[in-house]
DNA sequence: AAGTGGTCTAGACCACTCT
DNA sequence: GAGTGGTCTAGACCACTTG
């Protein structure tokens, strides 16, 4: 049986009166659709790597055709929340089992392409600073997570990345589970706490290395380095996950793709 | 009458014998009309910023229905080659007269939104060195043109830019013709030359300022850096601009949006 | 052979822009 | 009101994967 026939149309709700003003006058079924998916996803209904029922299946529970759920399927696509195979089924998108390891890494080395080793430098529970706080959208001194980690390619250090999380979200979090697990953080929050990251951005700029730094990446103090600071978003644009990485440029480089 | 009905259908060519192995092995219609379109576009039918015919319109000439051109003009559009105006029409994708002007910079200040006043600092034509005209797939010794300039923001020096230019492409480039244009230079090229930069590859990397290039920036020598390489590419993947840009991120900042 | 996503069609109607 | 892109439907058939 349909579990939500929904139909509820913005054109068919009572018209406004004196609605010129901007504001979402239309909203299309597709687009409903698709938030209704998000939410599923949101609420951890088909979890990640899963297949999420046909699209006739969907079609059908919803009471629309086939094509308007194909069309709210095709963004959730091209938005990398949900990934197609033909003749397979559509899959909820995941960091971990995936081609292209570190989905969000833009390093690449200059010649080659060696894996890199994670070693893991600290991990504790603290009081948010403001400055950190604020950006989680967070209370100052609420508890969170600070974790540190070098990323080594052919032994040689390459990224030093400190990583803050809200304490609520990631409760069981400890430098043994981190450690434990294979492949990327953001496989092990999506499997142990329910967490995805959907999209980041980064802020990137330039600076000199100082002696704390310069020790642990092996470079000269002062050495330029590449500070990338990004902030890490789940469904609903919601900020779960800020990191701040110094790569250092030798031997690899920051890709970027422009259109 | 139909200027070219297409409909020549992989599927229908005729079946090669043990085609296990990999190979484009079928090609939608949709993706054939958007071939048709992007060498249209490649030959000049249509201009920067001219509205293409409607999709009824090209639907007839290509003797297809009208989803089918909607899905090829659907996948140039999220590829930034046409831009669609519902009531109005689809429109070449332009540099020029565009809402962000610089599409491709991707430096932004800490506060406010400065815009950028330009400098040129030089503009003059050279052969070829081998290492840039490798990336330009140009033979080492051809004509190019070199142009440095300065952006500043509220009169402070932020990027010094080298770019190259394929010299048989850029004919008539001169430095009046530069400082006489308002506007992006990529707005100039399609205005003047007809080359569209349709997608460009960023290597991102920091290094200390030299001599040269601290006076320039008024920084001090050994100041970090971001240097910013790009290659620009037109219709058909076809490299046509090489740009090396130094970036002073004290008071700006590189962004970018990772899905 | 059955099930899934992918393509293509034809037609209806809606939202937006301009004249 | 006419023309454009945008949504939605229903149905046919194709390509790919799996039993």
């Amino acid at each position: 049986m349909p579990t939500s026939p929904v139909r509820f149309t913005a054109k068919t709700a009572a018209p406004q009166a004196g609605s010129t003003l901007a504001g979402p006058s239309f909203s299309p079924l597709y687009a409903q659709i698709k938030g209704l998916l998000i939410a599923s996803l949101q609420g951890g209904e088909w979890k990640a790597g899963e297949a999420i029922p046909s699209e006739l299946d969907l079609a059908g529970r919803f009471g629309v055709s086939q094509g308007t759920v194909r069309k709210a399927i095709d963004e959730m696509a091209s938005e990398n929340l949900l990934v197609r195979r033909q003749g397979k089924g559509t899959f909820v998108a995941t960091h971990a089992e995936q081609k292209v390891q570190y989905r969000f890494l833009r390093l690449v080395p200059d010649e080659g392409s060696t894996s890199l080793e994670r070693q893991l430098l600290d991990c504790k529970r603290m009081r948010a600073p403001a400055a950190i706080a604020k950006q989680l959208q967070m209370r100052a001194g609420e508890q969170m997570v600070e974790v540190r980690r070098l990323l080594k390619a052919a032994g040689r250090p390459v990224v030093l990345d400190d990583i803050w999380l809200p304490g609520q979200l990631f409760k069981g979090l400890t430098t043994e589970r981190l450690n434990q697990y294979r492949g990327p953080f953001y496989g092990l929050f999506e499997a142990e706490f329910g967490v995805h990251m959907i999209r980041a951005q980064e802020k990137i700029r330039a600076l000199a290395a100082d002696a704390e730094v310069a020790e642990l990446l092996q470079v000269p103090v002062g050495a330029p380095l590449l500070s990338v600071e990004r902030l890490s978003f789940t469904y609903g644009d919601r900020p779960v996950e800020l990191r701040r990485g110094l790569y250092h440029t030798e031997s690899h480089f920051y890709r970027n793709e422009l259109n």
